[in-house]
DNA sequence: GCTCTCGGTTAACTTGATTTAACTGCGAAA
DNA sequence: TTTCGCAGTTAAATCAAGTTAACCGAGAGC
């Protein structure tokens, strides 16, 4: 049986704060609610947790502040912020930064599953940026972190696109990587012209991989694509 | 301990003055109130601040016209103006340059309260600059305090943005410093010339480091710059 | 005051990454 | 074997980043 997962609610209005635990708890999510941000820091530091989602304004301490604070030891974890409207937009920009997001007031509890879902998705598909992931394949060593694939006397450098790609490649190598949950998890979003986009790419890896014959991506029709390798 | 953040509070409405200044000292900033424009400016020249929040709306001397002046002798110290909501957005806009910012009467202080950690979290994103902080990048050594950047028989003395840009990257090595954030946090606004404008200094900061071939600054396109070290 | 230098910005232009679009061909199912 | 949707290719369009040089203002030194 898969592993819940945990989100931590940091709310001090306590009407919402227990109809979205309830909500949360109801769509399968273990759930705990912190009523301020010094709760938040103790809660967080007592457990674990894979989604953090905090109320900018709380008395006591903010939720800014209540992240950065957690910010400190944990660099990862996704973090949503709940704002009020009146919050200019640029204002908030900055707080996007690192995976992080946030949502105005009000907001419908659907909205607010479906950006859950669709951050961790996201996080869950891909390594951060920072983490160290190598791969052999065949002749070639792929680093994620650098976006460098080489092969003896060889190396380029990947683009964005390429690097994610490779990736989930090589996760799933001489298995199926499955295009709609590629195009989901890169793009966010699987159309028409993100798929189109998908195949650019991987027409551009296929030919970075034309060194070693032993190695290469095909094709399973309706399905998705499989990179091969000895 | 920690140093208390100072706060000037320009209001003249001294209801609302004093209901400020107390709720904000009830957070722990230790405030000062002036209730005019001039007083403002004395007080400001006076002492030392870390936030100024202006009424736009004053007599004697209106909000903007002492931000004005304020920013003859200091660049940075953030303000947020307080304006009635009847302003035009676009008169406003003008006015949110260089890390500033406005707020609409009427607010609730929780608001307030939010809005300030916002902005000052942004304007603690760099050091001091008196600040001890150095970092070890492959062959080579940077210091911030004393803005150098050195390899074994190599030293250049960094410009100021250089210098900020460099600790950006540094604090995120191997990670994605976003240029949003770098921008807001260096030069307090993201637009078109800014970015333009940064991209020179990370092709200065790229030949500074060829020295070493392992270190390198490469582009994530649409996200930021990412500081490679081994 | 005048001029020089320096840090920084602006502007125009080049290069690169990604998306869009149109077109081609293959494969699976009827 | 025809048909249709998926995959592959290519080129153009778009937008982001990189480069270079001119420009500008402030402070240093004359």
């Amino acid at each position: 049986m898969k592993k819940k997962t945990r989100i931590l609610l940091c709310e001090d209005d306590p009407n919402l704060g227990m109809l979205l635990k309830d909500y949360l708890i109801a769509k399968g999510f273990e759930t705990e609610l912190a009523v301020d941000g010094n709760e938040g820091l103790k809660t967080f530091r007592r457990s674990s947790f894979d989604f953090l989602i905090l109320d900018v304004m709380m008395p006591q301490k903010d939720g800014f502040t209540l992240a950065a604070e957690i910010r400190q030891d944990d660099k990862h974890t996704p973090i949503l912020f709940l704002t009020a409207k009146s919050m200019k937009e640029d204002t908030l920009e900055g707080f996007k930064a690192g995976g992080d997001d946030y949502m105005t007031k009000p907001f419908s509890m659907e909205e607010l599953l479906a950006r859950i879902q669709a951050i961790l998705r996201r996080s869950a598909a891909l390594p951060d940026a920072d983490e160290v992931v190598q791969f052999t394949i065949g002749a070639y060593a792929f680093d994620y972190q650098k976006q460098k694939l080489s092969s003896p006397g060889f190396e380029v450098k990947l683009t964005t696109k390429e690097n994610e790609l490779m990736y989930l490649l090589c996760k799933n190598k001489n298995g199926i990587m499955e295009r709609g949950y590629a195009l989901k998890a890169i793009w966010g979003d699987d159309n028409y012209f993100n798929g189109r986009s998908m195949d650019v790419y991987i027409a551009k890896l296929r030919k970075h991989l034309k060194n070693d014959p032993a190695v290469e991506i095909i094709n399973i029709h309706g399905k998705g694509f499989k990179l091969l390798v000895p």
